[in-house]
DNA sequence: TAGATTGTTAATCGATTAACAATC
DNA sequence: TAGATTGTTAATCGATTAACAATC
């Protein structure tokens, strides 16, 4: 990544894309400026810190001013890659893959999905929602035919582990992924992971509000 | 939480579903311990941050052994809160929360849907995997007759933020959002946000890896 | 100019990690 | 006991935040 020097934070990035949305949603209302502290509150973060966060790339405000929402915006779209448009291929047509492959979000402006893969010989040479389905064995073949850069992984935990070696075998840079498993890649691969399971695990964590009562020795938790 | 005084970072209640999810494939190997080593590779964490990460909730291993597999993983659940059933709802019968309903790691081990909501005239009163659509009128009427906890949010985005006040107002304390909204929560509501189409922009930031040559009297970005 | 708001610094906060004493 | 591995400390690393000088 090239940025005043600095490394960015993921996290960063994670907060960008949301400003942008947020912009954008200003732009329709027809807002022409705004300043760090109105669009930090929408989002719940702290001013200073969105002006952290737009300090890595650059000075875009003005002093006294605030942001043109839309320079700011067209500024966002730059930094996160989507004055271009990227080819997605989502791998394992089950439930998921395919309520993606039809989701609003994914088909943004700066999106679209070229391929589809799955192992079911039922669904392979078949198409959903006009996107054909490959199997998966074809993978480097159709990602390098169609130029796609960016995976979906859907496929079932037992599959996960094999379908993610194919994936960066077939060059993939970018991964985005739905198995619960963990891939282990090298620095110049970014995969995230959404664990909706893992989540559901978190809320109950909460929810129950509890500790174990395994400790020994008096090392006891105490109520809080 | 109750857990030795000490405050729970979010990010390892995240990690602890991740251990149990190795713990159980372990168990099911026919593993009987595991030192933090073997566990944390699994998931490419450091071993003294998974021991850290226990060290919050007591003391479970036996130096010089490791761990027990199923005693660990039996702690893990209780922690997690999975030794009892949670009711959940799904709000937006969609493509994604259609999706969701029938996904495996949905309807794992203490989770149950229990209830889907709709405003859609067509889908309210019919059945989805033979769970009732209500209309979203009714959310807390029904939230109280089925005793609900965890709400997946699953609307579109204008819907959102309507919706997301009606779940807190319903009394529900932990909620799954897929929406692109940030809901803004007291601190005793979890609200934990799934943005996938935040996430494809930040796997296309990291394809695209550039700047933007917005830089104003020089201070223009130099690559790295 | 006076008021407003940025960009940036320095302080704070919190999470990760290496290292090691405790102990099985 | 010797070897192994935990639980815990202290050092490090990195991200957030308040505060303010710069400047529109």
């Amino acid at each position: 990544m090239i940025e005043n020097g600095k490394k960015v934070p993921q996290v960063t990035v994670k907060r960008l894309s949301r400003y942008l949305r947020v912009l954008e949603h200003f732009s329709e209302q027809g807002y022409e400026t705004i300043s760090s502290e109105e669009l930090a509150n929408e989002l719940h973060v702290k001013p200073s810190q969105l002006r952290k966060d737009l300090a890595y790339f650059g000075e875009f405000g003005t002093r006294g001013m605030g942001y043109s929402v839309s320079k700011l915006a067209e500024v966002l779209r730059k930094i996160l890659g989507l004055h271009r448009q990227w080819a997605i291929a989502i791998i394992g047509v089950g439930n998921l893959g395919t309520a993606l492959l039809r989701y609003k979000g994914l088909n943004e402006k700066g999106f679209r999905v070229a391929a589809l893969f799955d192992d079911d010989p039922e669904k392979v040479g078949s198409a959903r929602s006009g996107i054909h389905i490959y199997h998966v064995d074809n993978l480097a073949n159709v990602v390098k035919e169609k130029n796609i850069q960016i995976v979906i992984l859907t496929v079932p935990a037992p599959a996960a582990r094999a379908a993610a070696e194919a994936v960066i075998k077939a060059g993939i840079k970018s991964i985005l992924n739905f198995a619960p498993v963990s891939i282990k890649t090298g620095p110049e691969i970014t995969c995230l992971q959404v664990d909706i399971a893992s989540e559901l695990k978190i809320l109950s964590h909460y929810l129950a509000g509890q500790d174990v009562s395994g400790g020994k020795d008096g090392k006891v938790a105490i109520p809080g």
